[in-house]
DNA sequence: TTGTATGCGTTATCAT
DNA sequence: ATGATAACGCATACAA
C-alpha cells in the first residue's frame, strides 16, 4: 500500500533517489555533489515533479525572494508603467512582486508597510506621499519621489532640471509669457522641485511667469477659473503653459479647446511624466519624460543591495524632452 | 544579560505574558480564551510589537492568504485597470496579491504559473492567450477572457453582446455602411466573439459591412492600406467603424485625421474596453464598456470560493455603451 | 479552559 | 563528500 501524497517533498525525493535529505537539498541549491548522486536526485525530482516549497524555505532561511511594491494606484498611466518596469526588473532576477495599491491613504499605506514586513519580504519599494510613514529597520526600503531623510534611500528623476527644461523649451519655441499650473500636496516631495526649476529658469532667462498652485482635492474648476481670469479679448495673457503632470495637461488642453484656443498656435503646453497613449503609442502631449525604466532598475538595484554602506541616499535620474504635438516642433 | 532578538516570536510573547505558546496562538487567531489571559497576551503583543510570521503560518497551515495575478502587462490601460480592481477586491478581504507580467509569452506564462504554484498561493487569476497552459489541480485557477474548458472557470464580459451593441449604436446614429477592424490572435478566445456579435447584428439589420482581420504582430500599416483601398474621392466606402479595442480605435482615429476625414461627421468610430484618459477622465473614444470592477469581483469571488461544486464554469458580464465623442451623440 | 508536544518542509551543523 | 539531526515559528491534537 503506497501512500501517495498530493505534493512531494524533499523527503520523498530522497527516498525515491535512495539518498539522504541533505543531499537532495544540496542538489536543489546547486551545491557541489557527487556526479552519480546528482543524477539520481535529478531523475527523482523530475519523476516526482518535485518543486521546492518556498514557505518552508522562507521560514528556514528568512530570505523570501519577494519584494513588496506600493504605489497609490494603477489607474494613473505613470504609476502603471512604473510598476510594469519594476516587475520586469524583479522577474529578471528571479524575484517575485507583492503588489499593494494604497490609494493615497496614509492609514492604508502604514497598514500595508506592516503587512509587507510581516510577509517577510526581502525589500519594499514605495511611492508614498505620507510624510510620517513609519518603517521598521529590519527590511530595506526604497522610496520613489519622496525623500524621507538620510536613512531611507530615495530615487527620483531630476524634477528640478525637468522644470528648467520645460521653461527653456517653451521659450525656445517662441513663448514670451509663461504659466505654471500645479495640483498636489504641499509636502516637500521631489515633484515640488518642478516648480523651483521652472521659476529658476524663467528668472535666468528674464521671462515673466504666472503660477496657479492648488492643493490636492481642489476641484479642477479652479484652473478653469484661473484661465478665464487671464483671458481677455479672445487671448490668454500667456503663450506657454507648464503643467505639473501630463494628466493635468490633458485636462487643460480640453479646457483650452473649449475656449476656442488653438494649441500650439495660440498657446503651447508642456506636461510632465512622459505618459503615452496606450502605454506605447505617441505622447499624450509635449512633455518632460521621466526615465521610468531607469527609475525601476535603480529601485530594484538599491533595495536588493547587499552592501548598503556605499548606497547613495538620493539617486537623481536625468529627464528628457518629448515632443507630443502641443508645442511648436 | 538579556538576549534581544531583533524580531519577537510567539515564544517571546508567551514568556512576556507568562502564559504558554498555545494560548498566544489562540489569542492571535481569535479563538476564545480566558479574559485575563487574553489581556495579558495582548499587552505583551503590543509591548513587543509582535507580528505573526506568515511564512511559518503558511508552512503549518498551507493557507497563505495570497493570490497570484497574471496579465500580459500593465502598459495597456485595460489590463492596468483590471489589476487595480482585483487588488482592491483582494485587499478588502485581507488577501495579498502576487503580481506577474507575462508579456504574452507562453513560456513565461507557464513558468509563472509554476512559480505561483510553488509559492503556495491560495489561487491564481490569469489573463492568458496561451492555448495549452498546463495548470496543476492543487490550486484553484480562474481565467479571464479565455475559456480553457470545463475544469477551469472563466469570467469575461459579454463580448458577443458587445459586438452587437457596437453595430446597433452605429446604425442608430445614422451609419449605412459598417466596417470591423481587428488585430489579435486567431485563438477562440472570448474577444473573438466581438466579431461574431457584430456580424450577427449587421445581418439582422440588413446593413452591409466589411472586415479587416489580421494576426498579432501584423504591422499597423495593414490597416492604413485597408483604409486607403476603401478611400475614393475624399470619401470612405463606410461611415461607421467598429474597432476591436480602444487602442486600435485610437490609432485609426489618428490615421483618419491624417486622411483629412472628420470624426464623427464623415465617419463614426466605436472601440471596445471602456478605457479612459488617465484612468478616470473621459473616454478615449466612443466605446463598448467592459464592467471591469465586476469582472474583478467575480474573479476574486470564484478563486476564493470554498464550495466549488456550484461554481459556474463561465461567467458572462454585461457591457454598456459609452459615449466618447467619436460617434454622433 | 490551558499547557505540552509534535510536525509542517527546509537548511545547516554536525559526525561519519 | 554524504547522512543523521536539530532548529526555523507556528498550529493543533492531546493531555492535564
Amino acid at each position: 500500500m503506497i501512500e501517495r501524497r498530493s505534493v512531494p517533498t524533499m523527503k520523498d525525493v530522497a527516498r525515491e533517489a535512495g539518498v539522504s535529505l541533505g543531499t537532495v537539498s544540496k542538489v536543489v541549491n546547486g551545491i557541489p555533489v557527487g556526479k552519480e548522486y546528482k543524477d539520481k536526485v535529478e531523475a527523482a525530482i523530475s519523476k516526482l515533479e518535485y518543486r521546492i516549497n518556498s514557505y518552508a524555505k522562507g521560514l528556514k532561511s528568512s530570505q523570501t525572494y519577494t519584494v513588496a511594491v506600493m504605489v497609490p494606484n494603477l489607474i494613473s498611466p505613470f504609476f502603471a508603467k512604473l510598476v510594469d518596469c519594476i516587475n520586469r526588473e524583479l522577474s529578471a532576477r528571479k524575484y517575485r512582486m507583492l503588489f499593494y495599491a494604497t490609494d493615497y491613504d496614509p492609514e492604508q499605506e502604514q497598514e500595508m508597510v506592516m503587512l509587507a514586513e510581516q510577509q517577510k519580504v526581502d525589500g519594499i519599494i514605495v511611492l508614498s506621499y505620507n510624510p510620517n510613514l513609519k518603517v521598521s529597520e529590519d527590511v530595506p526600503l526604497v522610496s520613489i519621489d519622496r525623500y524621507f531623510g538620510g536613512q531611507i534611500p530615495c530615487v527620483s528623476s531630476d524634477n528640478y532640471g525637468g522644470g528648467r527644461l520645460a521653461a527653456e523649451k517653451l521659450v525656445e519655441n517662441g513663448c514670451k509669457n509663461l504659466a505654471f499650473l500645479r495640483i498636489g500636496s504641499r509636502l516637500t516631495n521631489e515633484p515640488n522641485k518642478r516648480k523651483d526649476g521652472f521659476v529658476s529658469a524663467c528668472e535666468a532667462m528674464d521671462v515673466p511667469y504666472t503660477m496657479k498652485i492648488v492643493d490636492d482635492y481642489t476641484p479642477y474648476a479652479a484652473f478653469e477659473g484661473f484661465l478665464q481670469e487671464h483671458f481677455h479679448g479672445g487671448k490668454l495673457d500667456f503663450d506657454g503653459i507648464f503643467c505639473v503632470t501630463d494628466s493635468l495637461a490633458h485636462q487643460i488642453l480640453v479646457t483650452l479647446n473649449g475656449m476656442g484656443l488653438k494649441v500650439p498656435e495660440d498657446v503651447q503646453v508642456i506636461g510632465f511624466d512622459g505618459v503615452r497613449h496606450f502605454g506605447d503609442l505617441e505622447f499624450t502631449c509635449s512633455t518632460i519624460v521621466q526615465p521610468v525604466s531607469d527609475i525601476a532598475a535603480a529601485c530594484v538595484d538599491m533595495v536588493l543591495e547587499k552592501h548598503k554602506t556605499m548606497a547613495a541616499s538620493l539617486v537623481c535620474l536625468p529627464v528628457t524632452y518629448g515632443f507630443g504635438g502641443t508645442t511648436r516642433a
